[in-house]
DNA sequence: ACATTAATGGTCATAGAGACAATAATTAAT
DNA sequence: ATTAATTATTGTCTCTATGACCATTAATGT
C-alpha cells in the first residue's frame, strides 16, 4: 500500500484520543499584587466555575499550539504582541470528567495599562494570586497556576522577565518591588540596580516621578530583557 | 442539563481533534559521542525512515503523560528508572501527514552500559548525533532532535545532569570529557573539578582506574545531582 | 634513572553578589 | 529659613566561585 492509499484510509476517530487543550495564566500587576485573567464557565463541564483562559486547538485557525495559544491571549486582552511561553504539558485521565486529556499549559505576562477594559468582557475577571488561593477553580487549573507561577518565580532569579509586567516608565524601586513579590523575599537595592543597569535592560526616559520625598529616575524597557540571563542567579 | 447528562452525551469524535503523540529523544554515551536511540518505521506514514521512539498515548494504560514516557523508556531500553525530563510540546497541521498533530517531547540520560543489547532489538539502533545530522529522519525528528540537545546544553552549564550518562565509575576528566563534548568546547580542569567536588555531587570510591599513566581516582554519582544548580553557570 | 604524560593541587586575579553605611533630594513642620 | 523625616541613590567593603596558569605527583616506557 502507498502512503497515499495510506492516508486516505486513515482516520483519526478510529482511535481513542486524548482532548486536547491549549490553557494560558495571563498574568498582570494590579495596585501591587499578581493577577491573573479568569473566565466564567457558562458550560458543563465545571459549570459556574472559574477557569484559565483556553480550550480546544482550532484545526482550522491555528497553525501551531503557539499560534492557538497567541489567538486566546488576543482574544482575552486584544494584545496582540507580549512575552508568552509554553511552560509544561500536562496529562492524565483524571484531570477532566469528559476523559482523558492533556493540557499544553502556557502563561504570558502583560503591562495591565495596555489592555483595555472593554476587551477583557463581563464573562472575565482578574483575579489576585491571593483570593485564588482560597478559591476552587474548573479542573486542575488551580495546579495549573502554580505551575505558572513557579516558573516566573525562577525565571526572576536569573532574568529579567518580570519588566514584561510594567507599565511603559517605572522606577527602579518599583521594579524592585515588583521582584521582591515575586519571590517572596525583600532583596538589595545596590546588587538589584547593579544587575539590572549593567546588563543594559532598562535605560532612563529622563523623566521621575515624584511621590512625596526624593524623586525617583523613570525608565523604561530596552526590548533586550526576553534573552538575556544573568551570569549569575540571585542568591538564596 | 446536569454534568452526569452533559458528560453521557459528550463524544469526543464529535470534533477535529488533533493527532496526539509522546516522542522521547533516548540519549546515551557510546565510545565517547552522544547517541540517540532511533526506531526503524515499518508503516506508513514516513515508512523506511529512522525515528524516535514513541507514538500515541495509550489511554488504557497510561496515567499521565509522563507515564507514557516512561513506557516507551521502558520498552525500549528496559530501563525502569534513570532521567527523563519533558522538554517541550510542538504541534502543527505541517509536521505530520495525517493532519494536526501535536508531540510531548521528552528526553532521557541512560547509562548505556545498563541498557541490554536485547532490549534494545532488531528494530532499534543507537545513532551517534554526527551520523544523524545526515540523515532525514522521520516527520519533524531532527528539529525535535536539537531541541532536545538545546536543553542538554544549556542545562549542562548550571547543572550536573550530563553524569546521568555516566557509569557506576567514572574518573573526573572522563566526565569532564562529555561536559566539553555537550558544551561543545574545552573547560579549565581545575575549576570543573572544583565545581563539581565542592557541589557534593559525586563522591569517591577509593577505587582508581590505570589507562597508562597515573592512575585516576574513580567517582560515584551521589544522586543529588538532578536538582542541585551550580550557584554560577559555567562562563562562556 | 629519566623523560613523558595524565591527574591533581596551589595561587592569584576577577566579576558580581550581599551588607551596610553614606549621601542626595524632596516635603512637612517649626 | 532651618530642621526633621523620608525615600532615592551611591560608595565601599567583603565574600565566593570561577578562570587562568603553573607546580607537583604518580604512574609508564625506554
Amino acid at each position: 500500500m502507498s502512503e497515499k492509499e495510506f492516508l486516505k484510509n486513515y482516520n483519526i476517530h478510529d482511535f481513542d484520543v486524548p482532548l486536547c487543550t491549549v490553557d494560558m495564566a495571563i498574568l498582570s500587576l494590579i495596585e501591587g499584587e499578581l493577577n491573573v485573567l479568569l473566565v466564567h464557565r457558562d458550560e458543563h463541564p465545571s459549570r459556574g466555575k472559574w477557569a484559565l483562559p483556553g480550550g480546544f486547538i482550532d484545526l482550522k485557525k491555528d497553525k501551531s499550539t503557539e499560534a492557538a495559544a497567541h489567538r486566546k491571549l488576543k482574544e482575552k486582552t486584544g494584545l496582540s504582541s507580549g512575552y508568552l511561553e509554553q511552560v509544561e504539558t500536562i496529562g492524565s485521565p483524571k484531570r477532566d470528567p469528559r476523559g482523558w486529556s492533556l493540557t499544553v499549559l502556557y502563561y504570558a505576562l502583560v503591562d495591565i495599562t495596555r489592555v483595555k477594559v472593554a476587551d477583557v468582557g463581563n464573562q472575565s475577571e482578574w483575579w489576585p494570586l491571593s483570593k485564588i488561593e482560597k478559591q476552587k477553580l474548573a479542573f486542575d487549573h488551580n495546579v495549573l497556576i502554580d505551575i505558572a507561577i513557579d516558573r516566573l518565580r525562577a525565571k526572576a532569579t536569573y532574568t529579567a522577565l518580570p519588566i514584561e509586567l510594567m507599565p511603559k516608565e517605572f522606577t527602579l524601586t518599583e521594579l524592585q518591588k515588583v521582584f521582591e513579590m515575586i519571590l517572596g523575599r525583600t532583596l538589595q537595592a545596590k546588587a538589584f540596580r547593579n544587575r539590572v543597569l549593567t546588563a543594559g535592560m532598562v535605560e532612563e526616559t529622563g523623566n521621575s516621578k515624584i511621590a512625596g520625598k526624593r524623586p525617583a529616575k523613570l525608565f523604561r524597557s530596552t526590548k533586550a530583557d526576553r534573552d538575556t540571563y544573568f551570569s549569575r542567579p540571585l542568591q538564596e
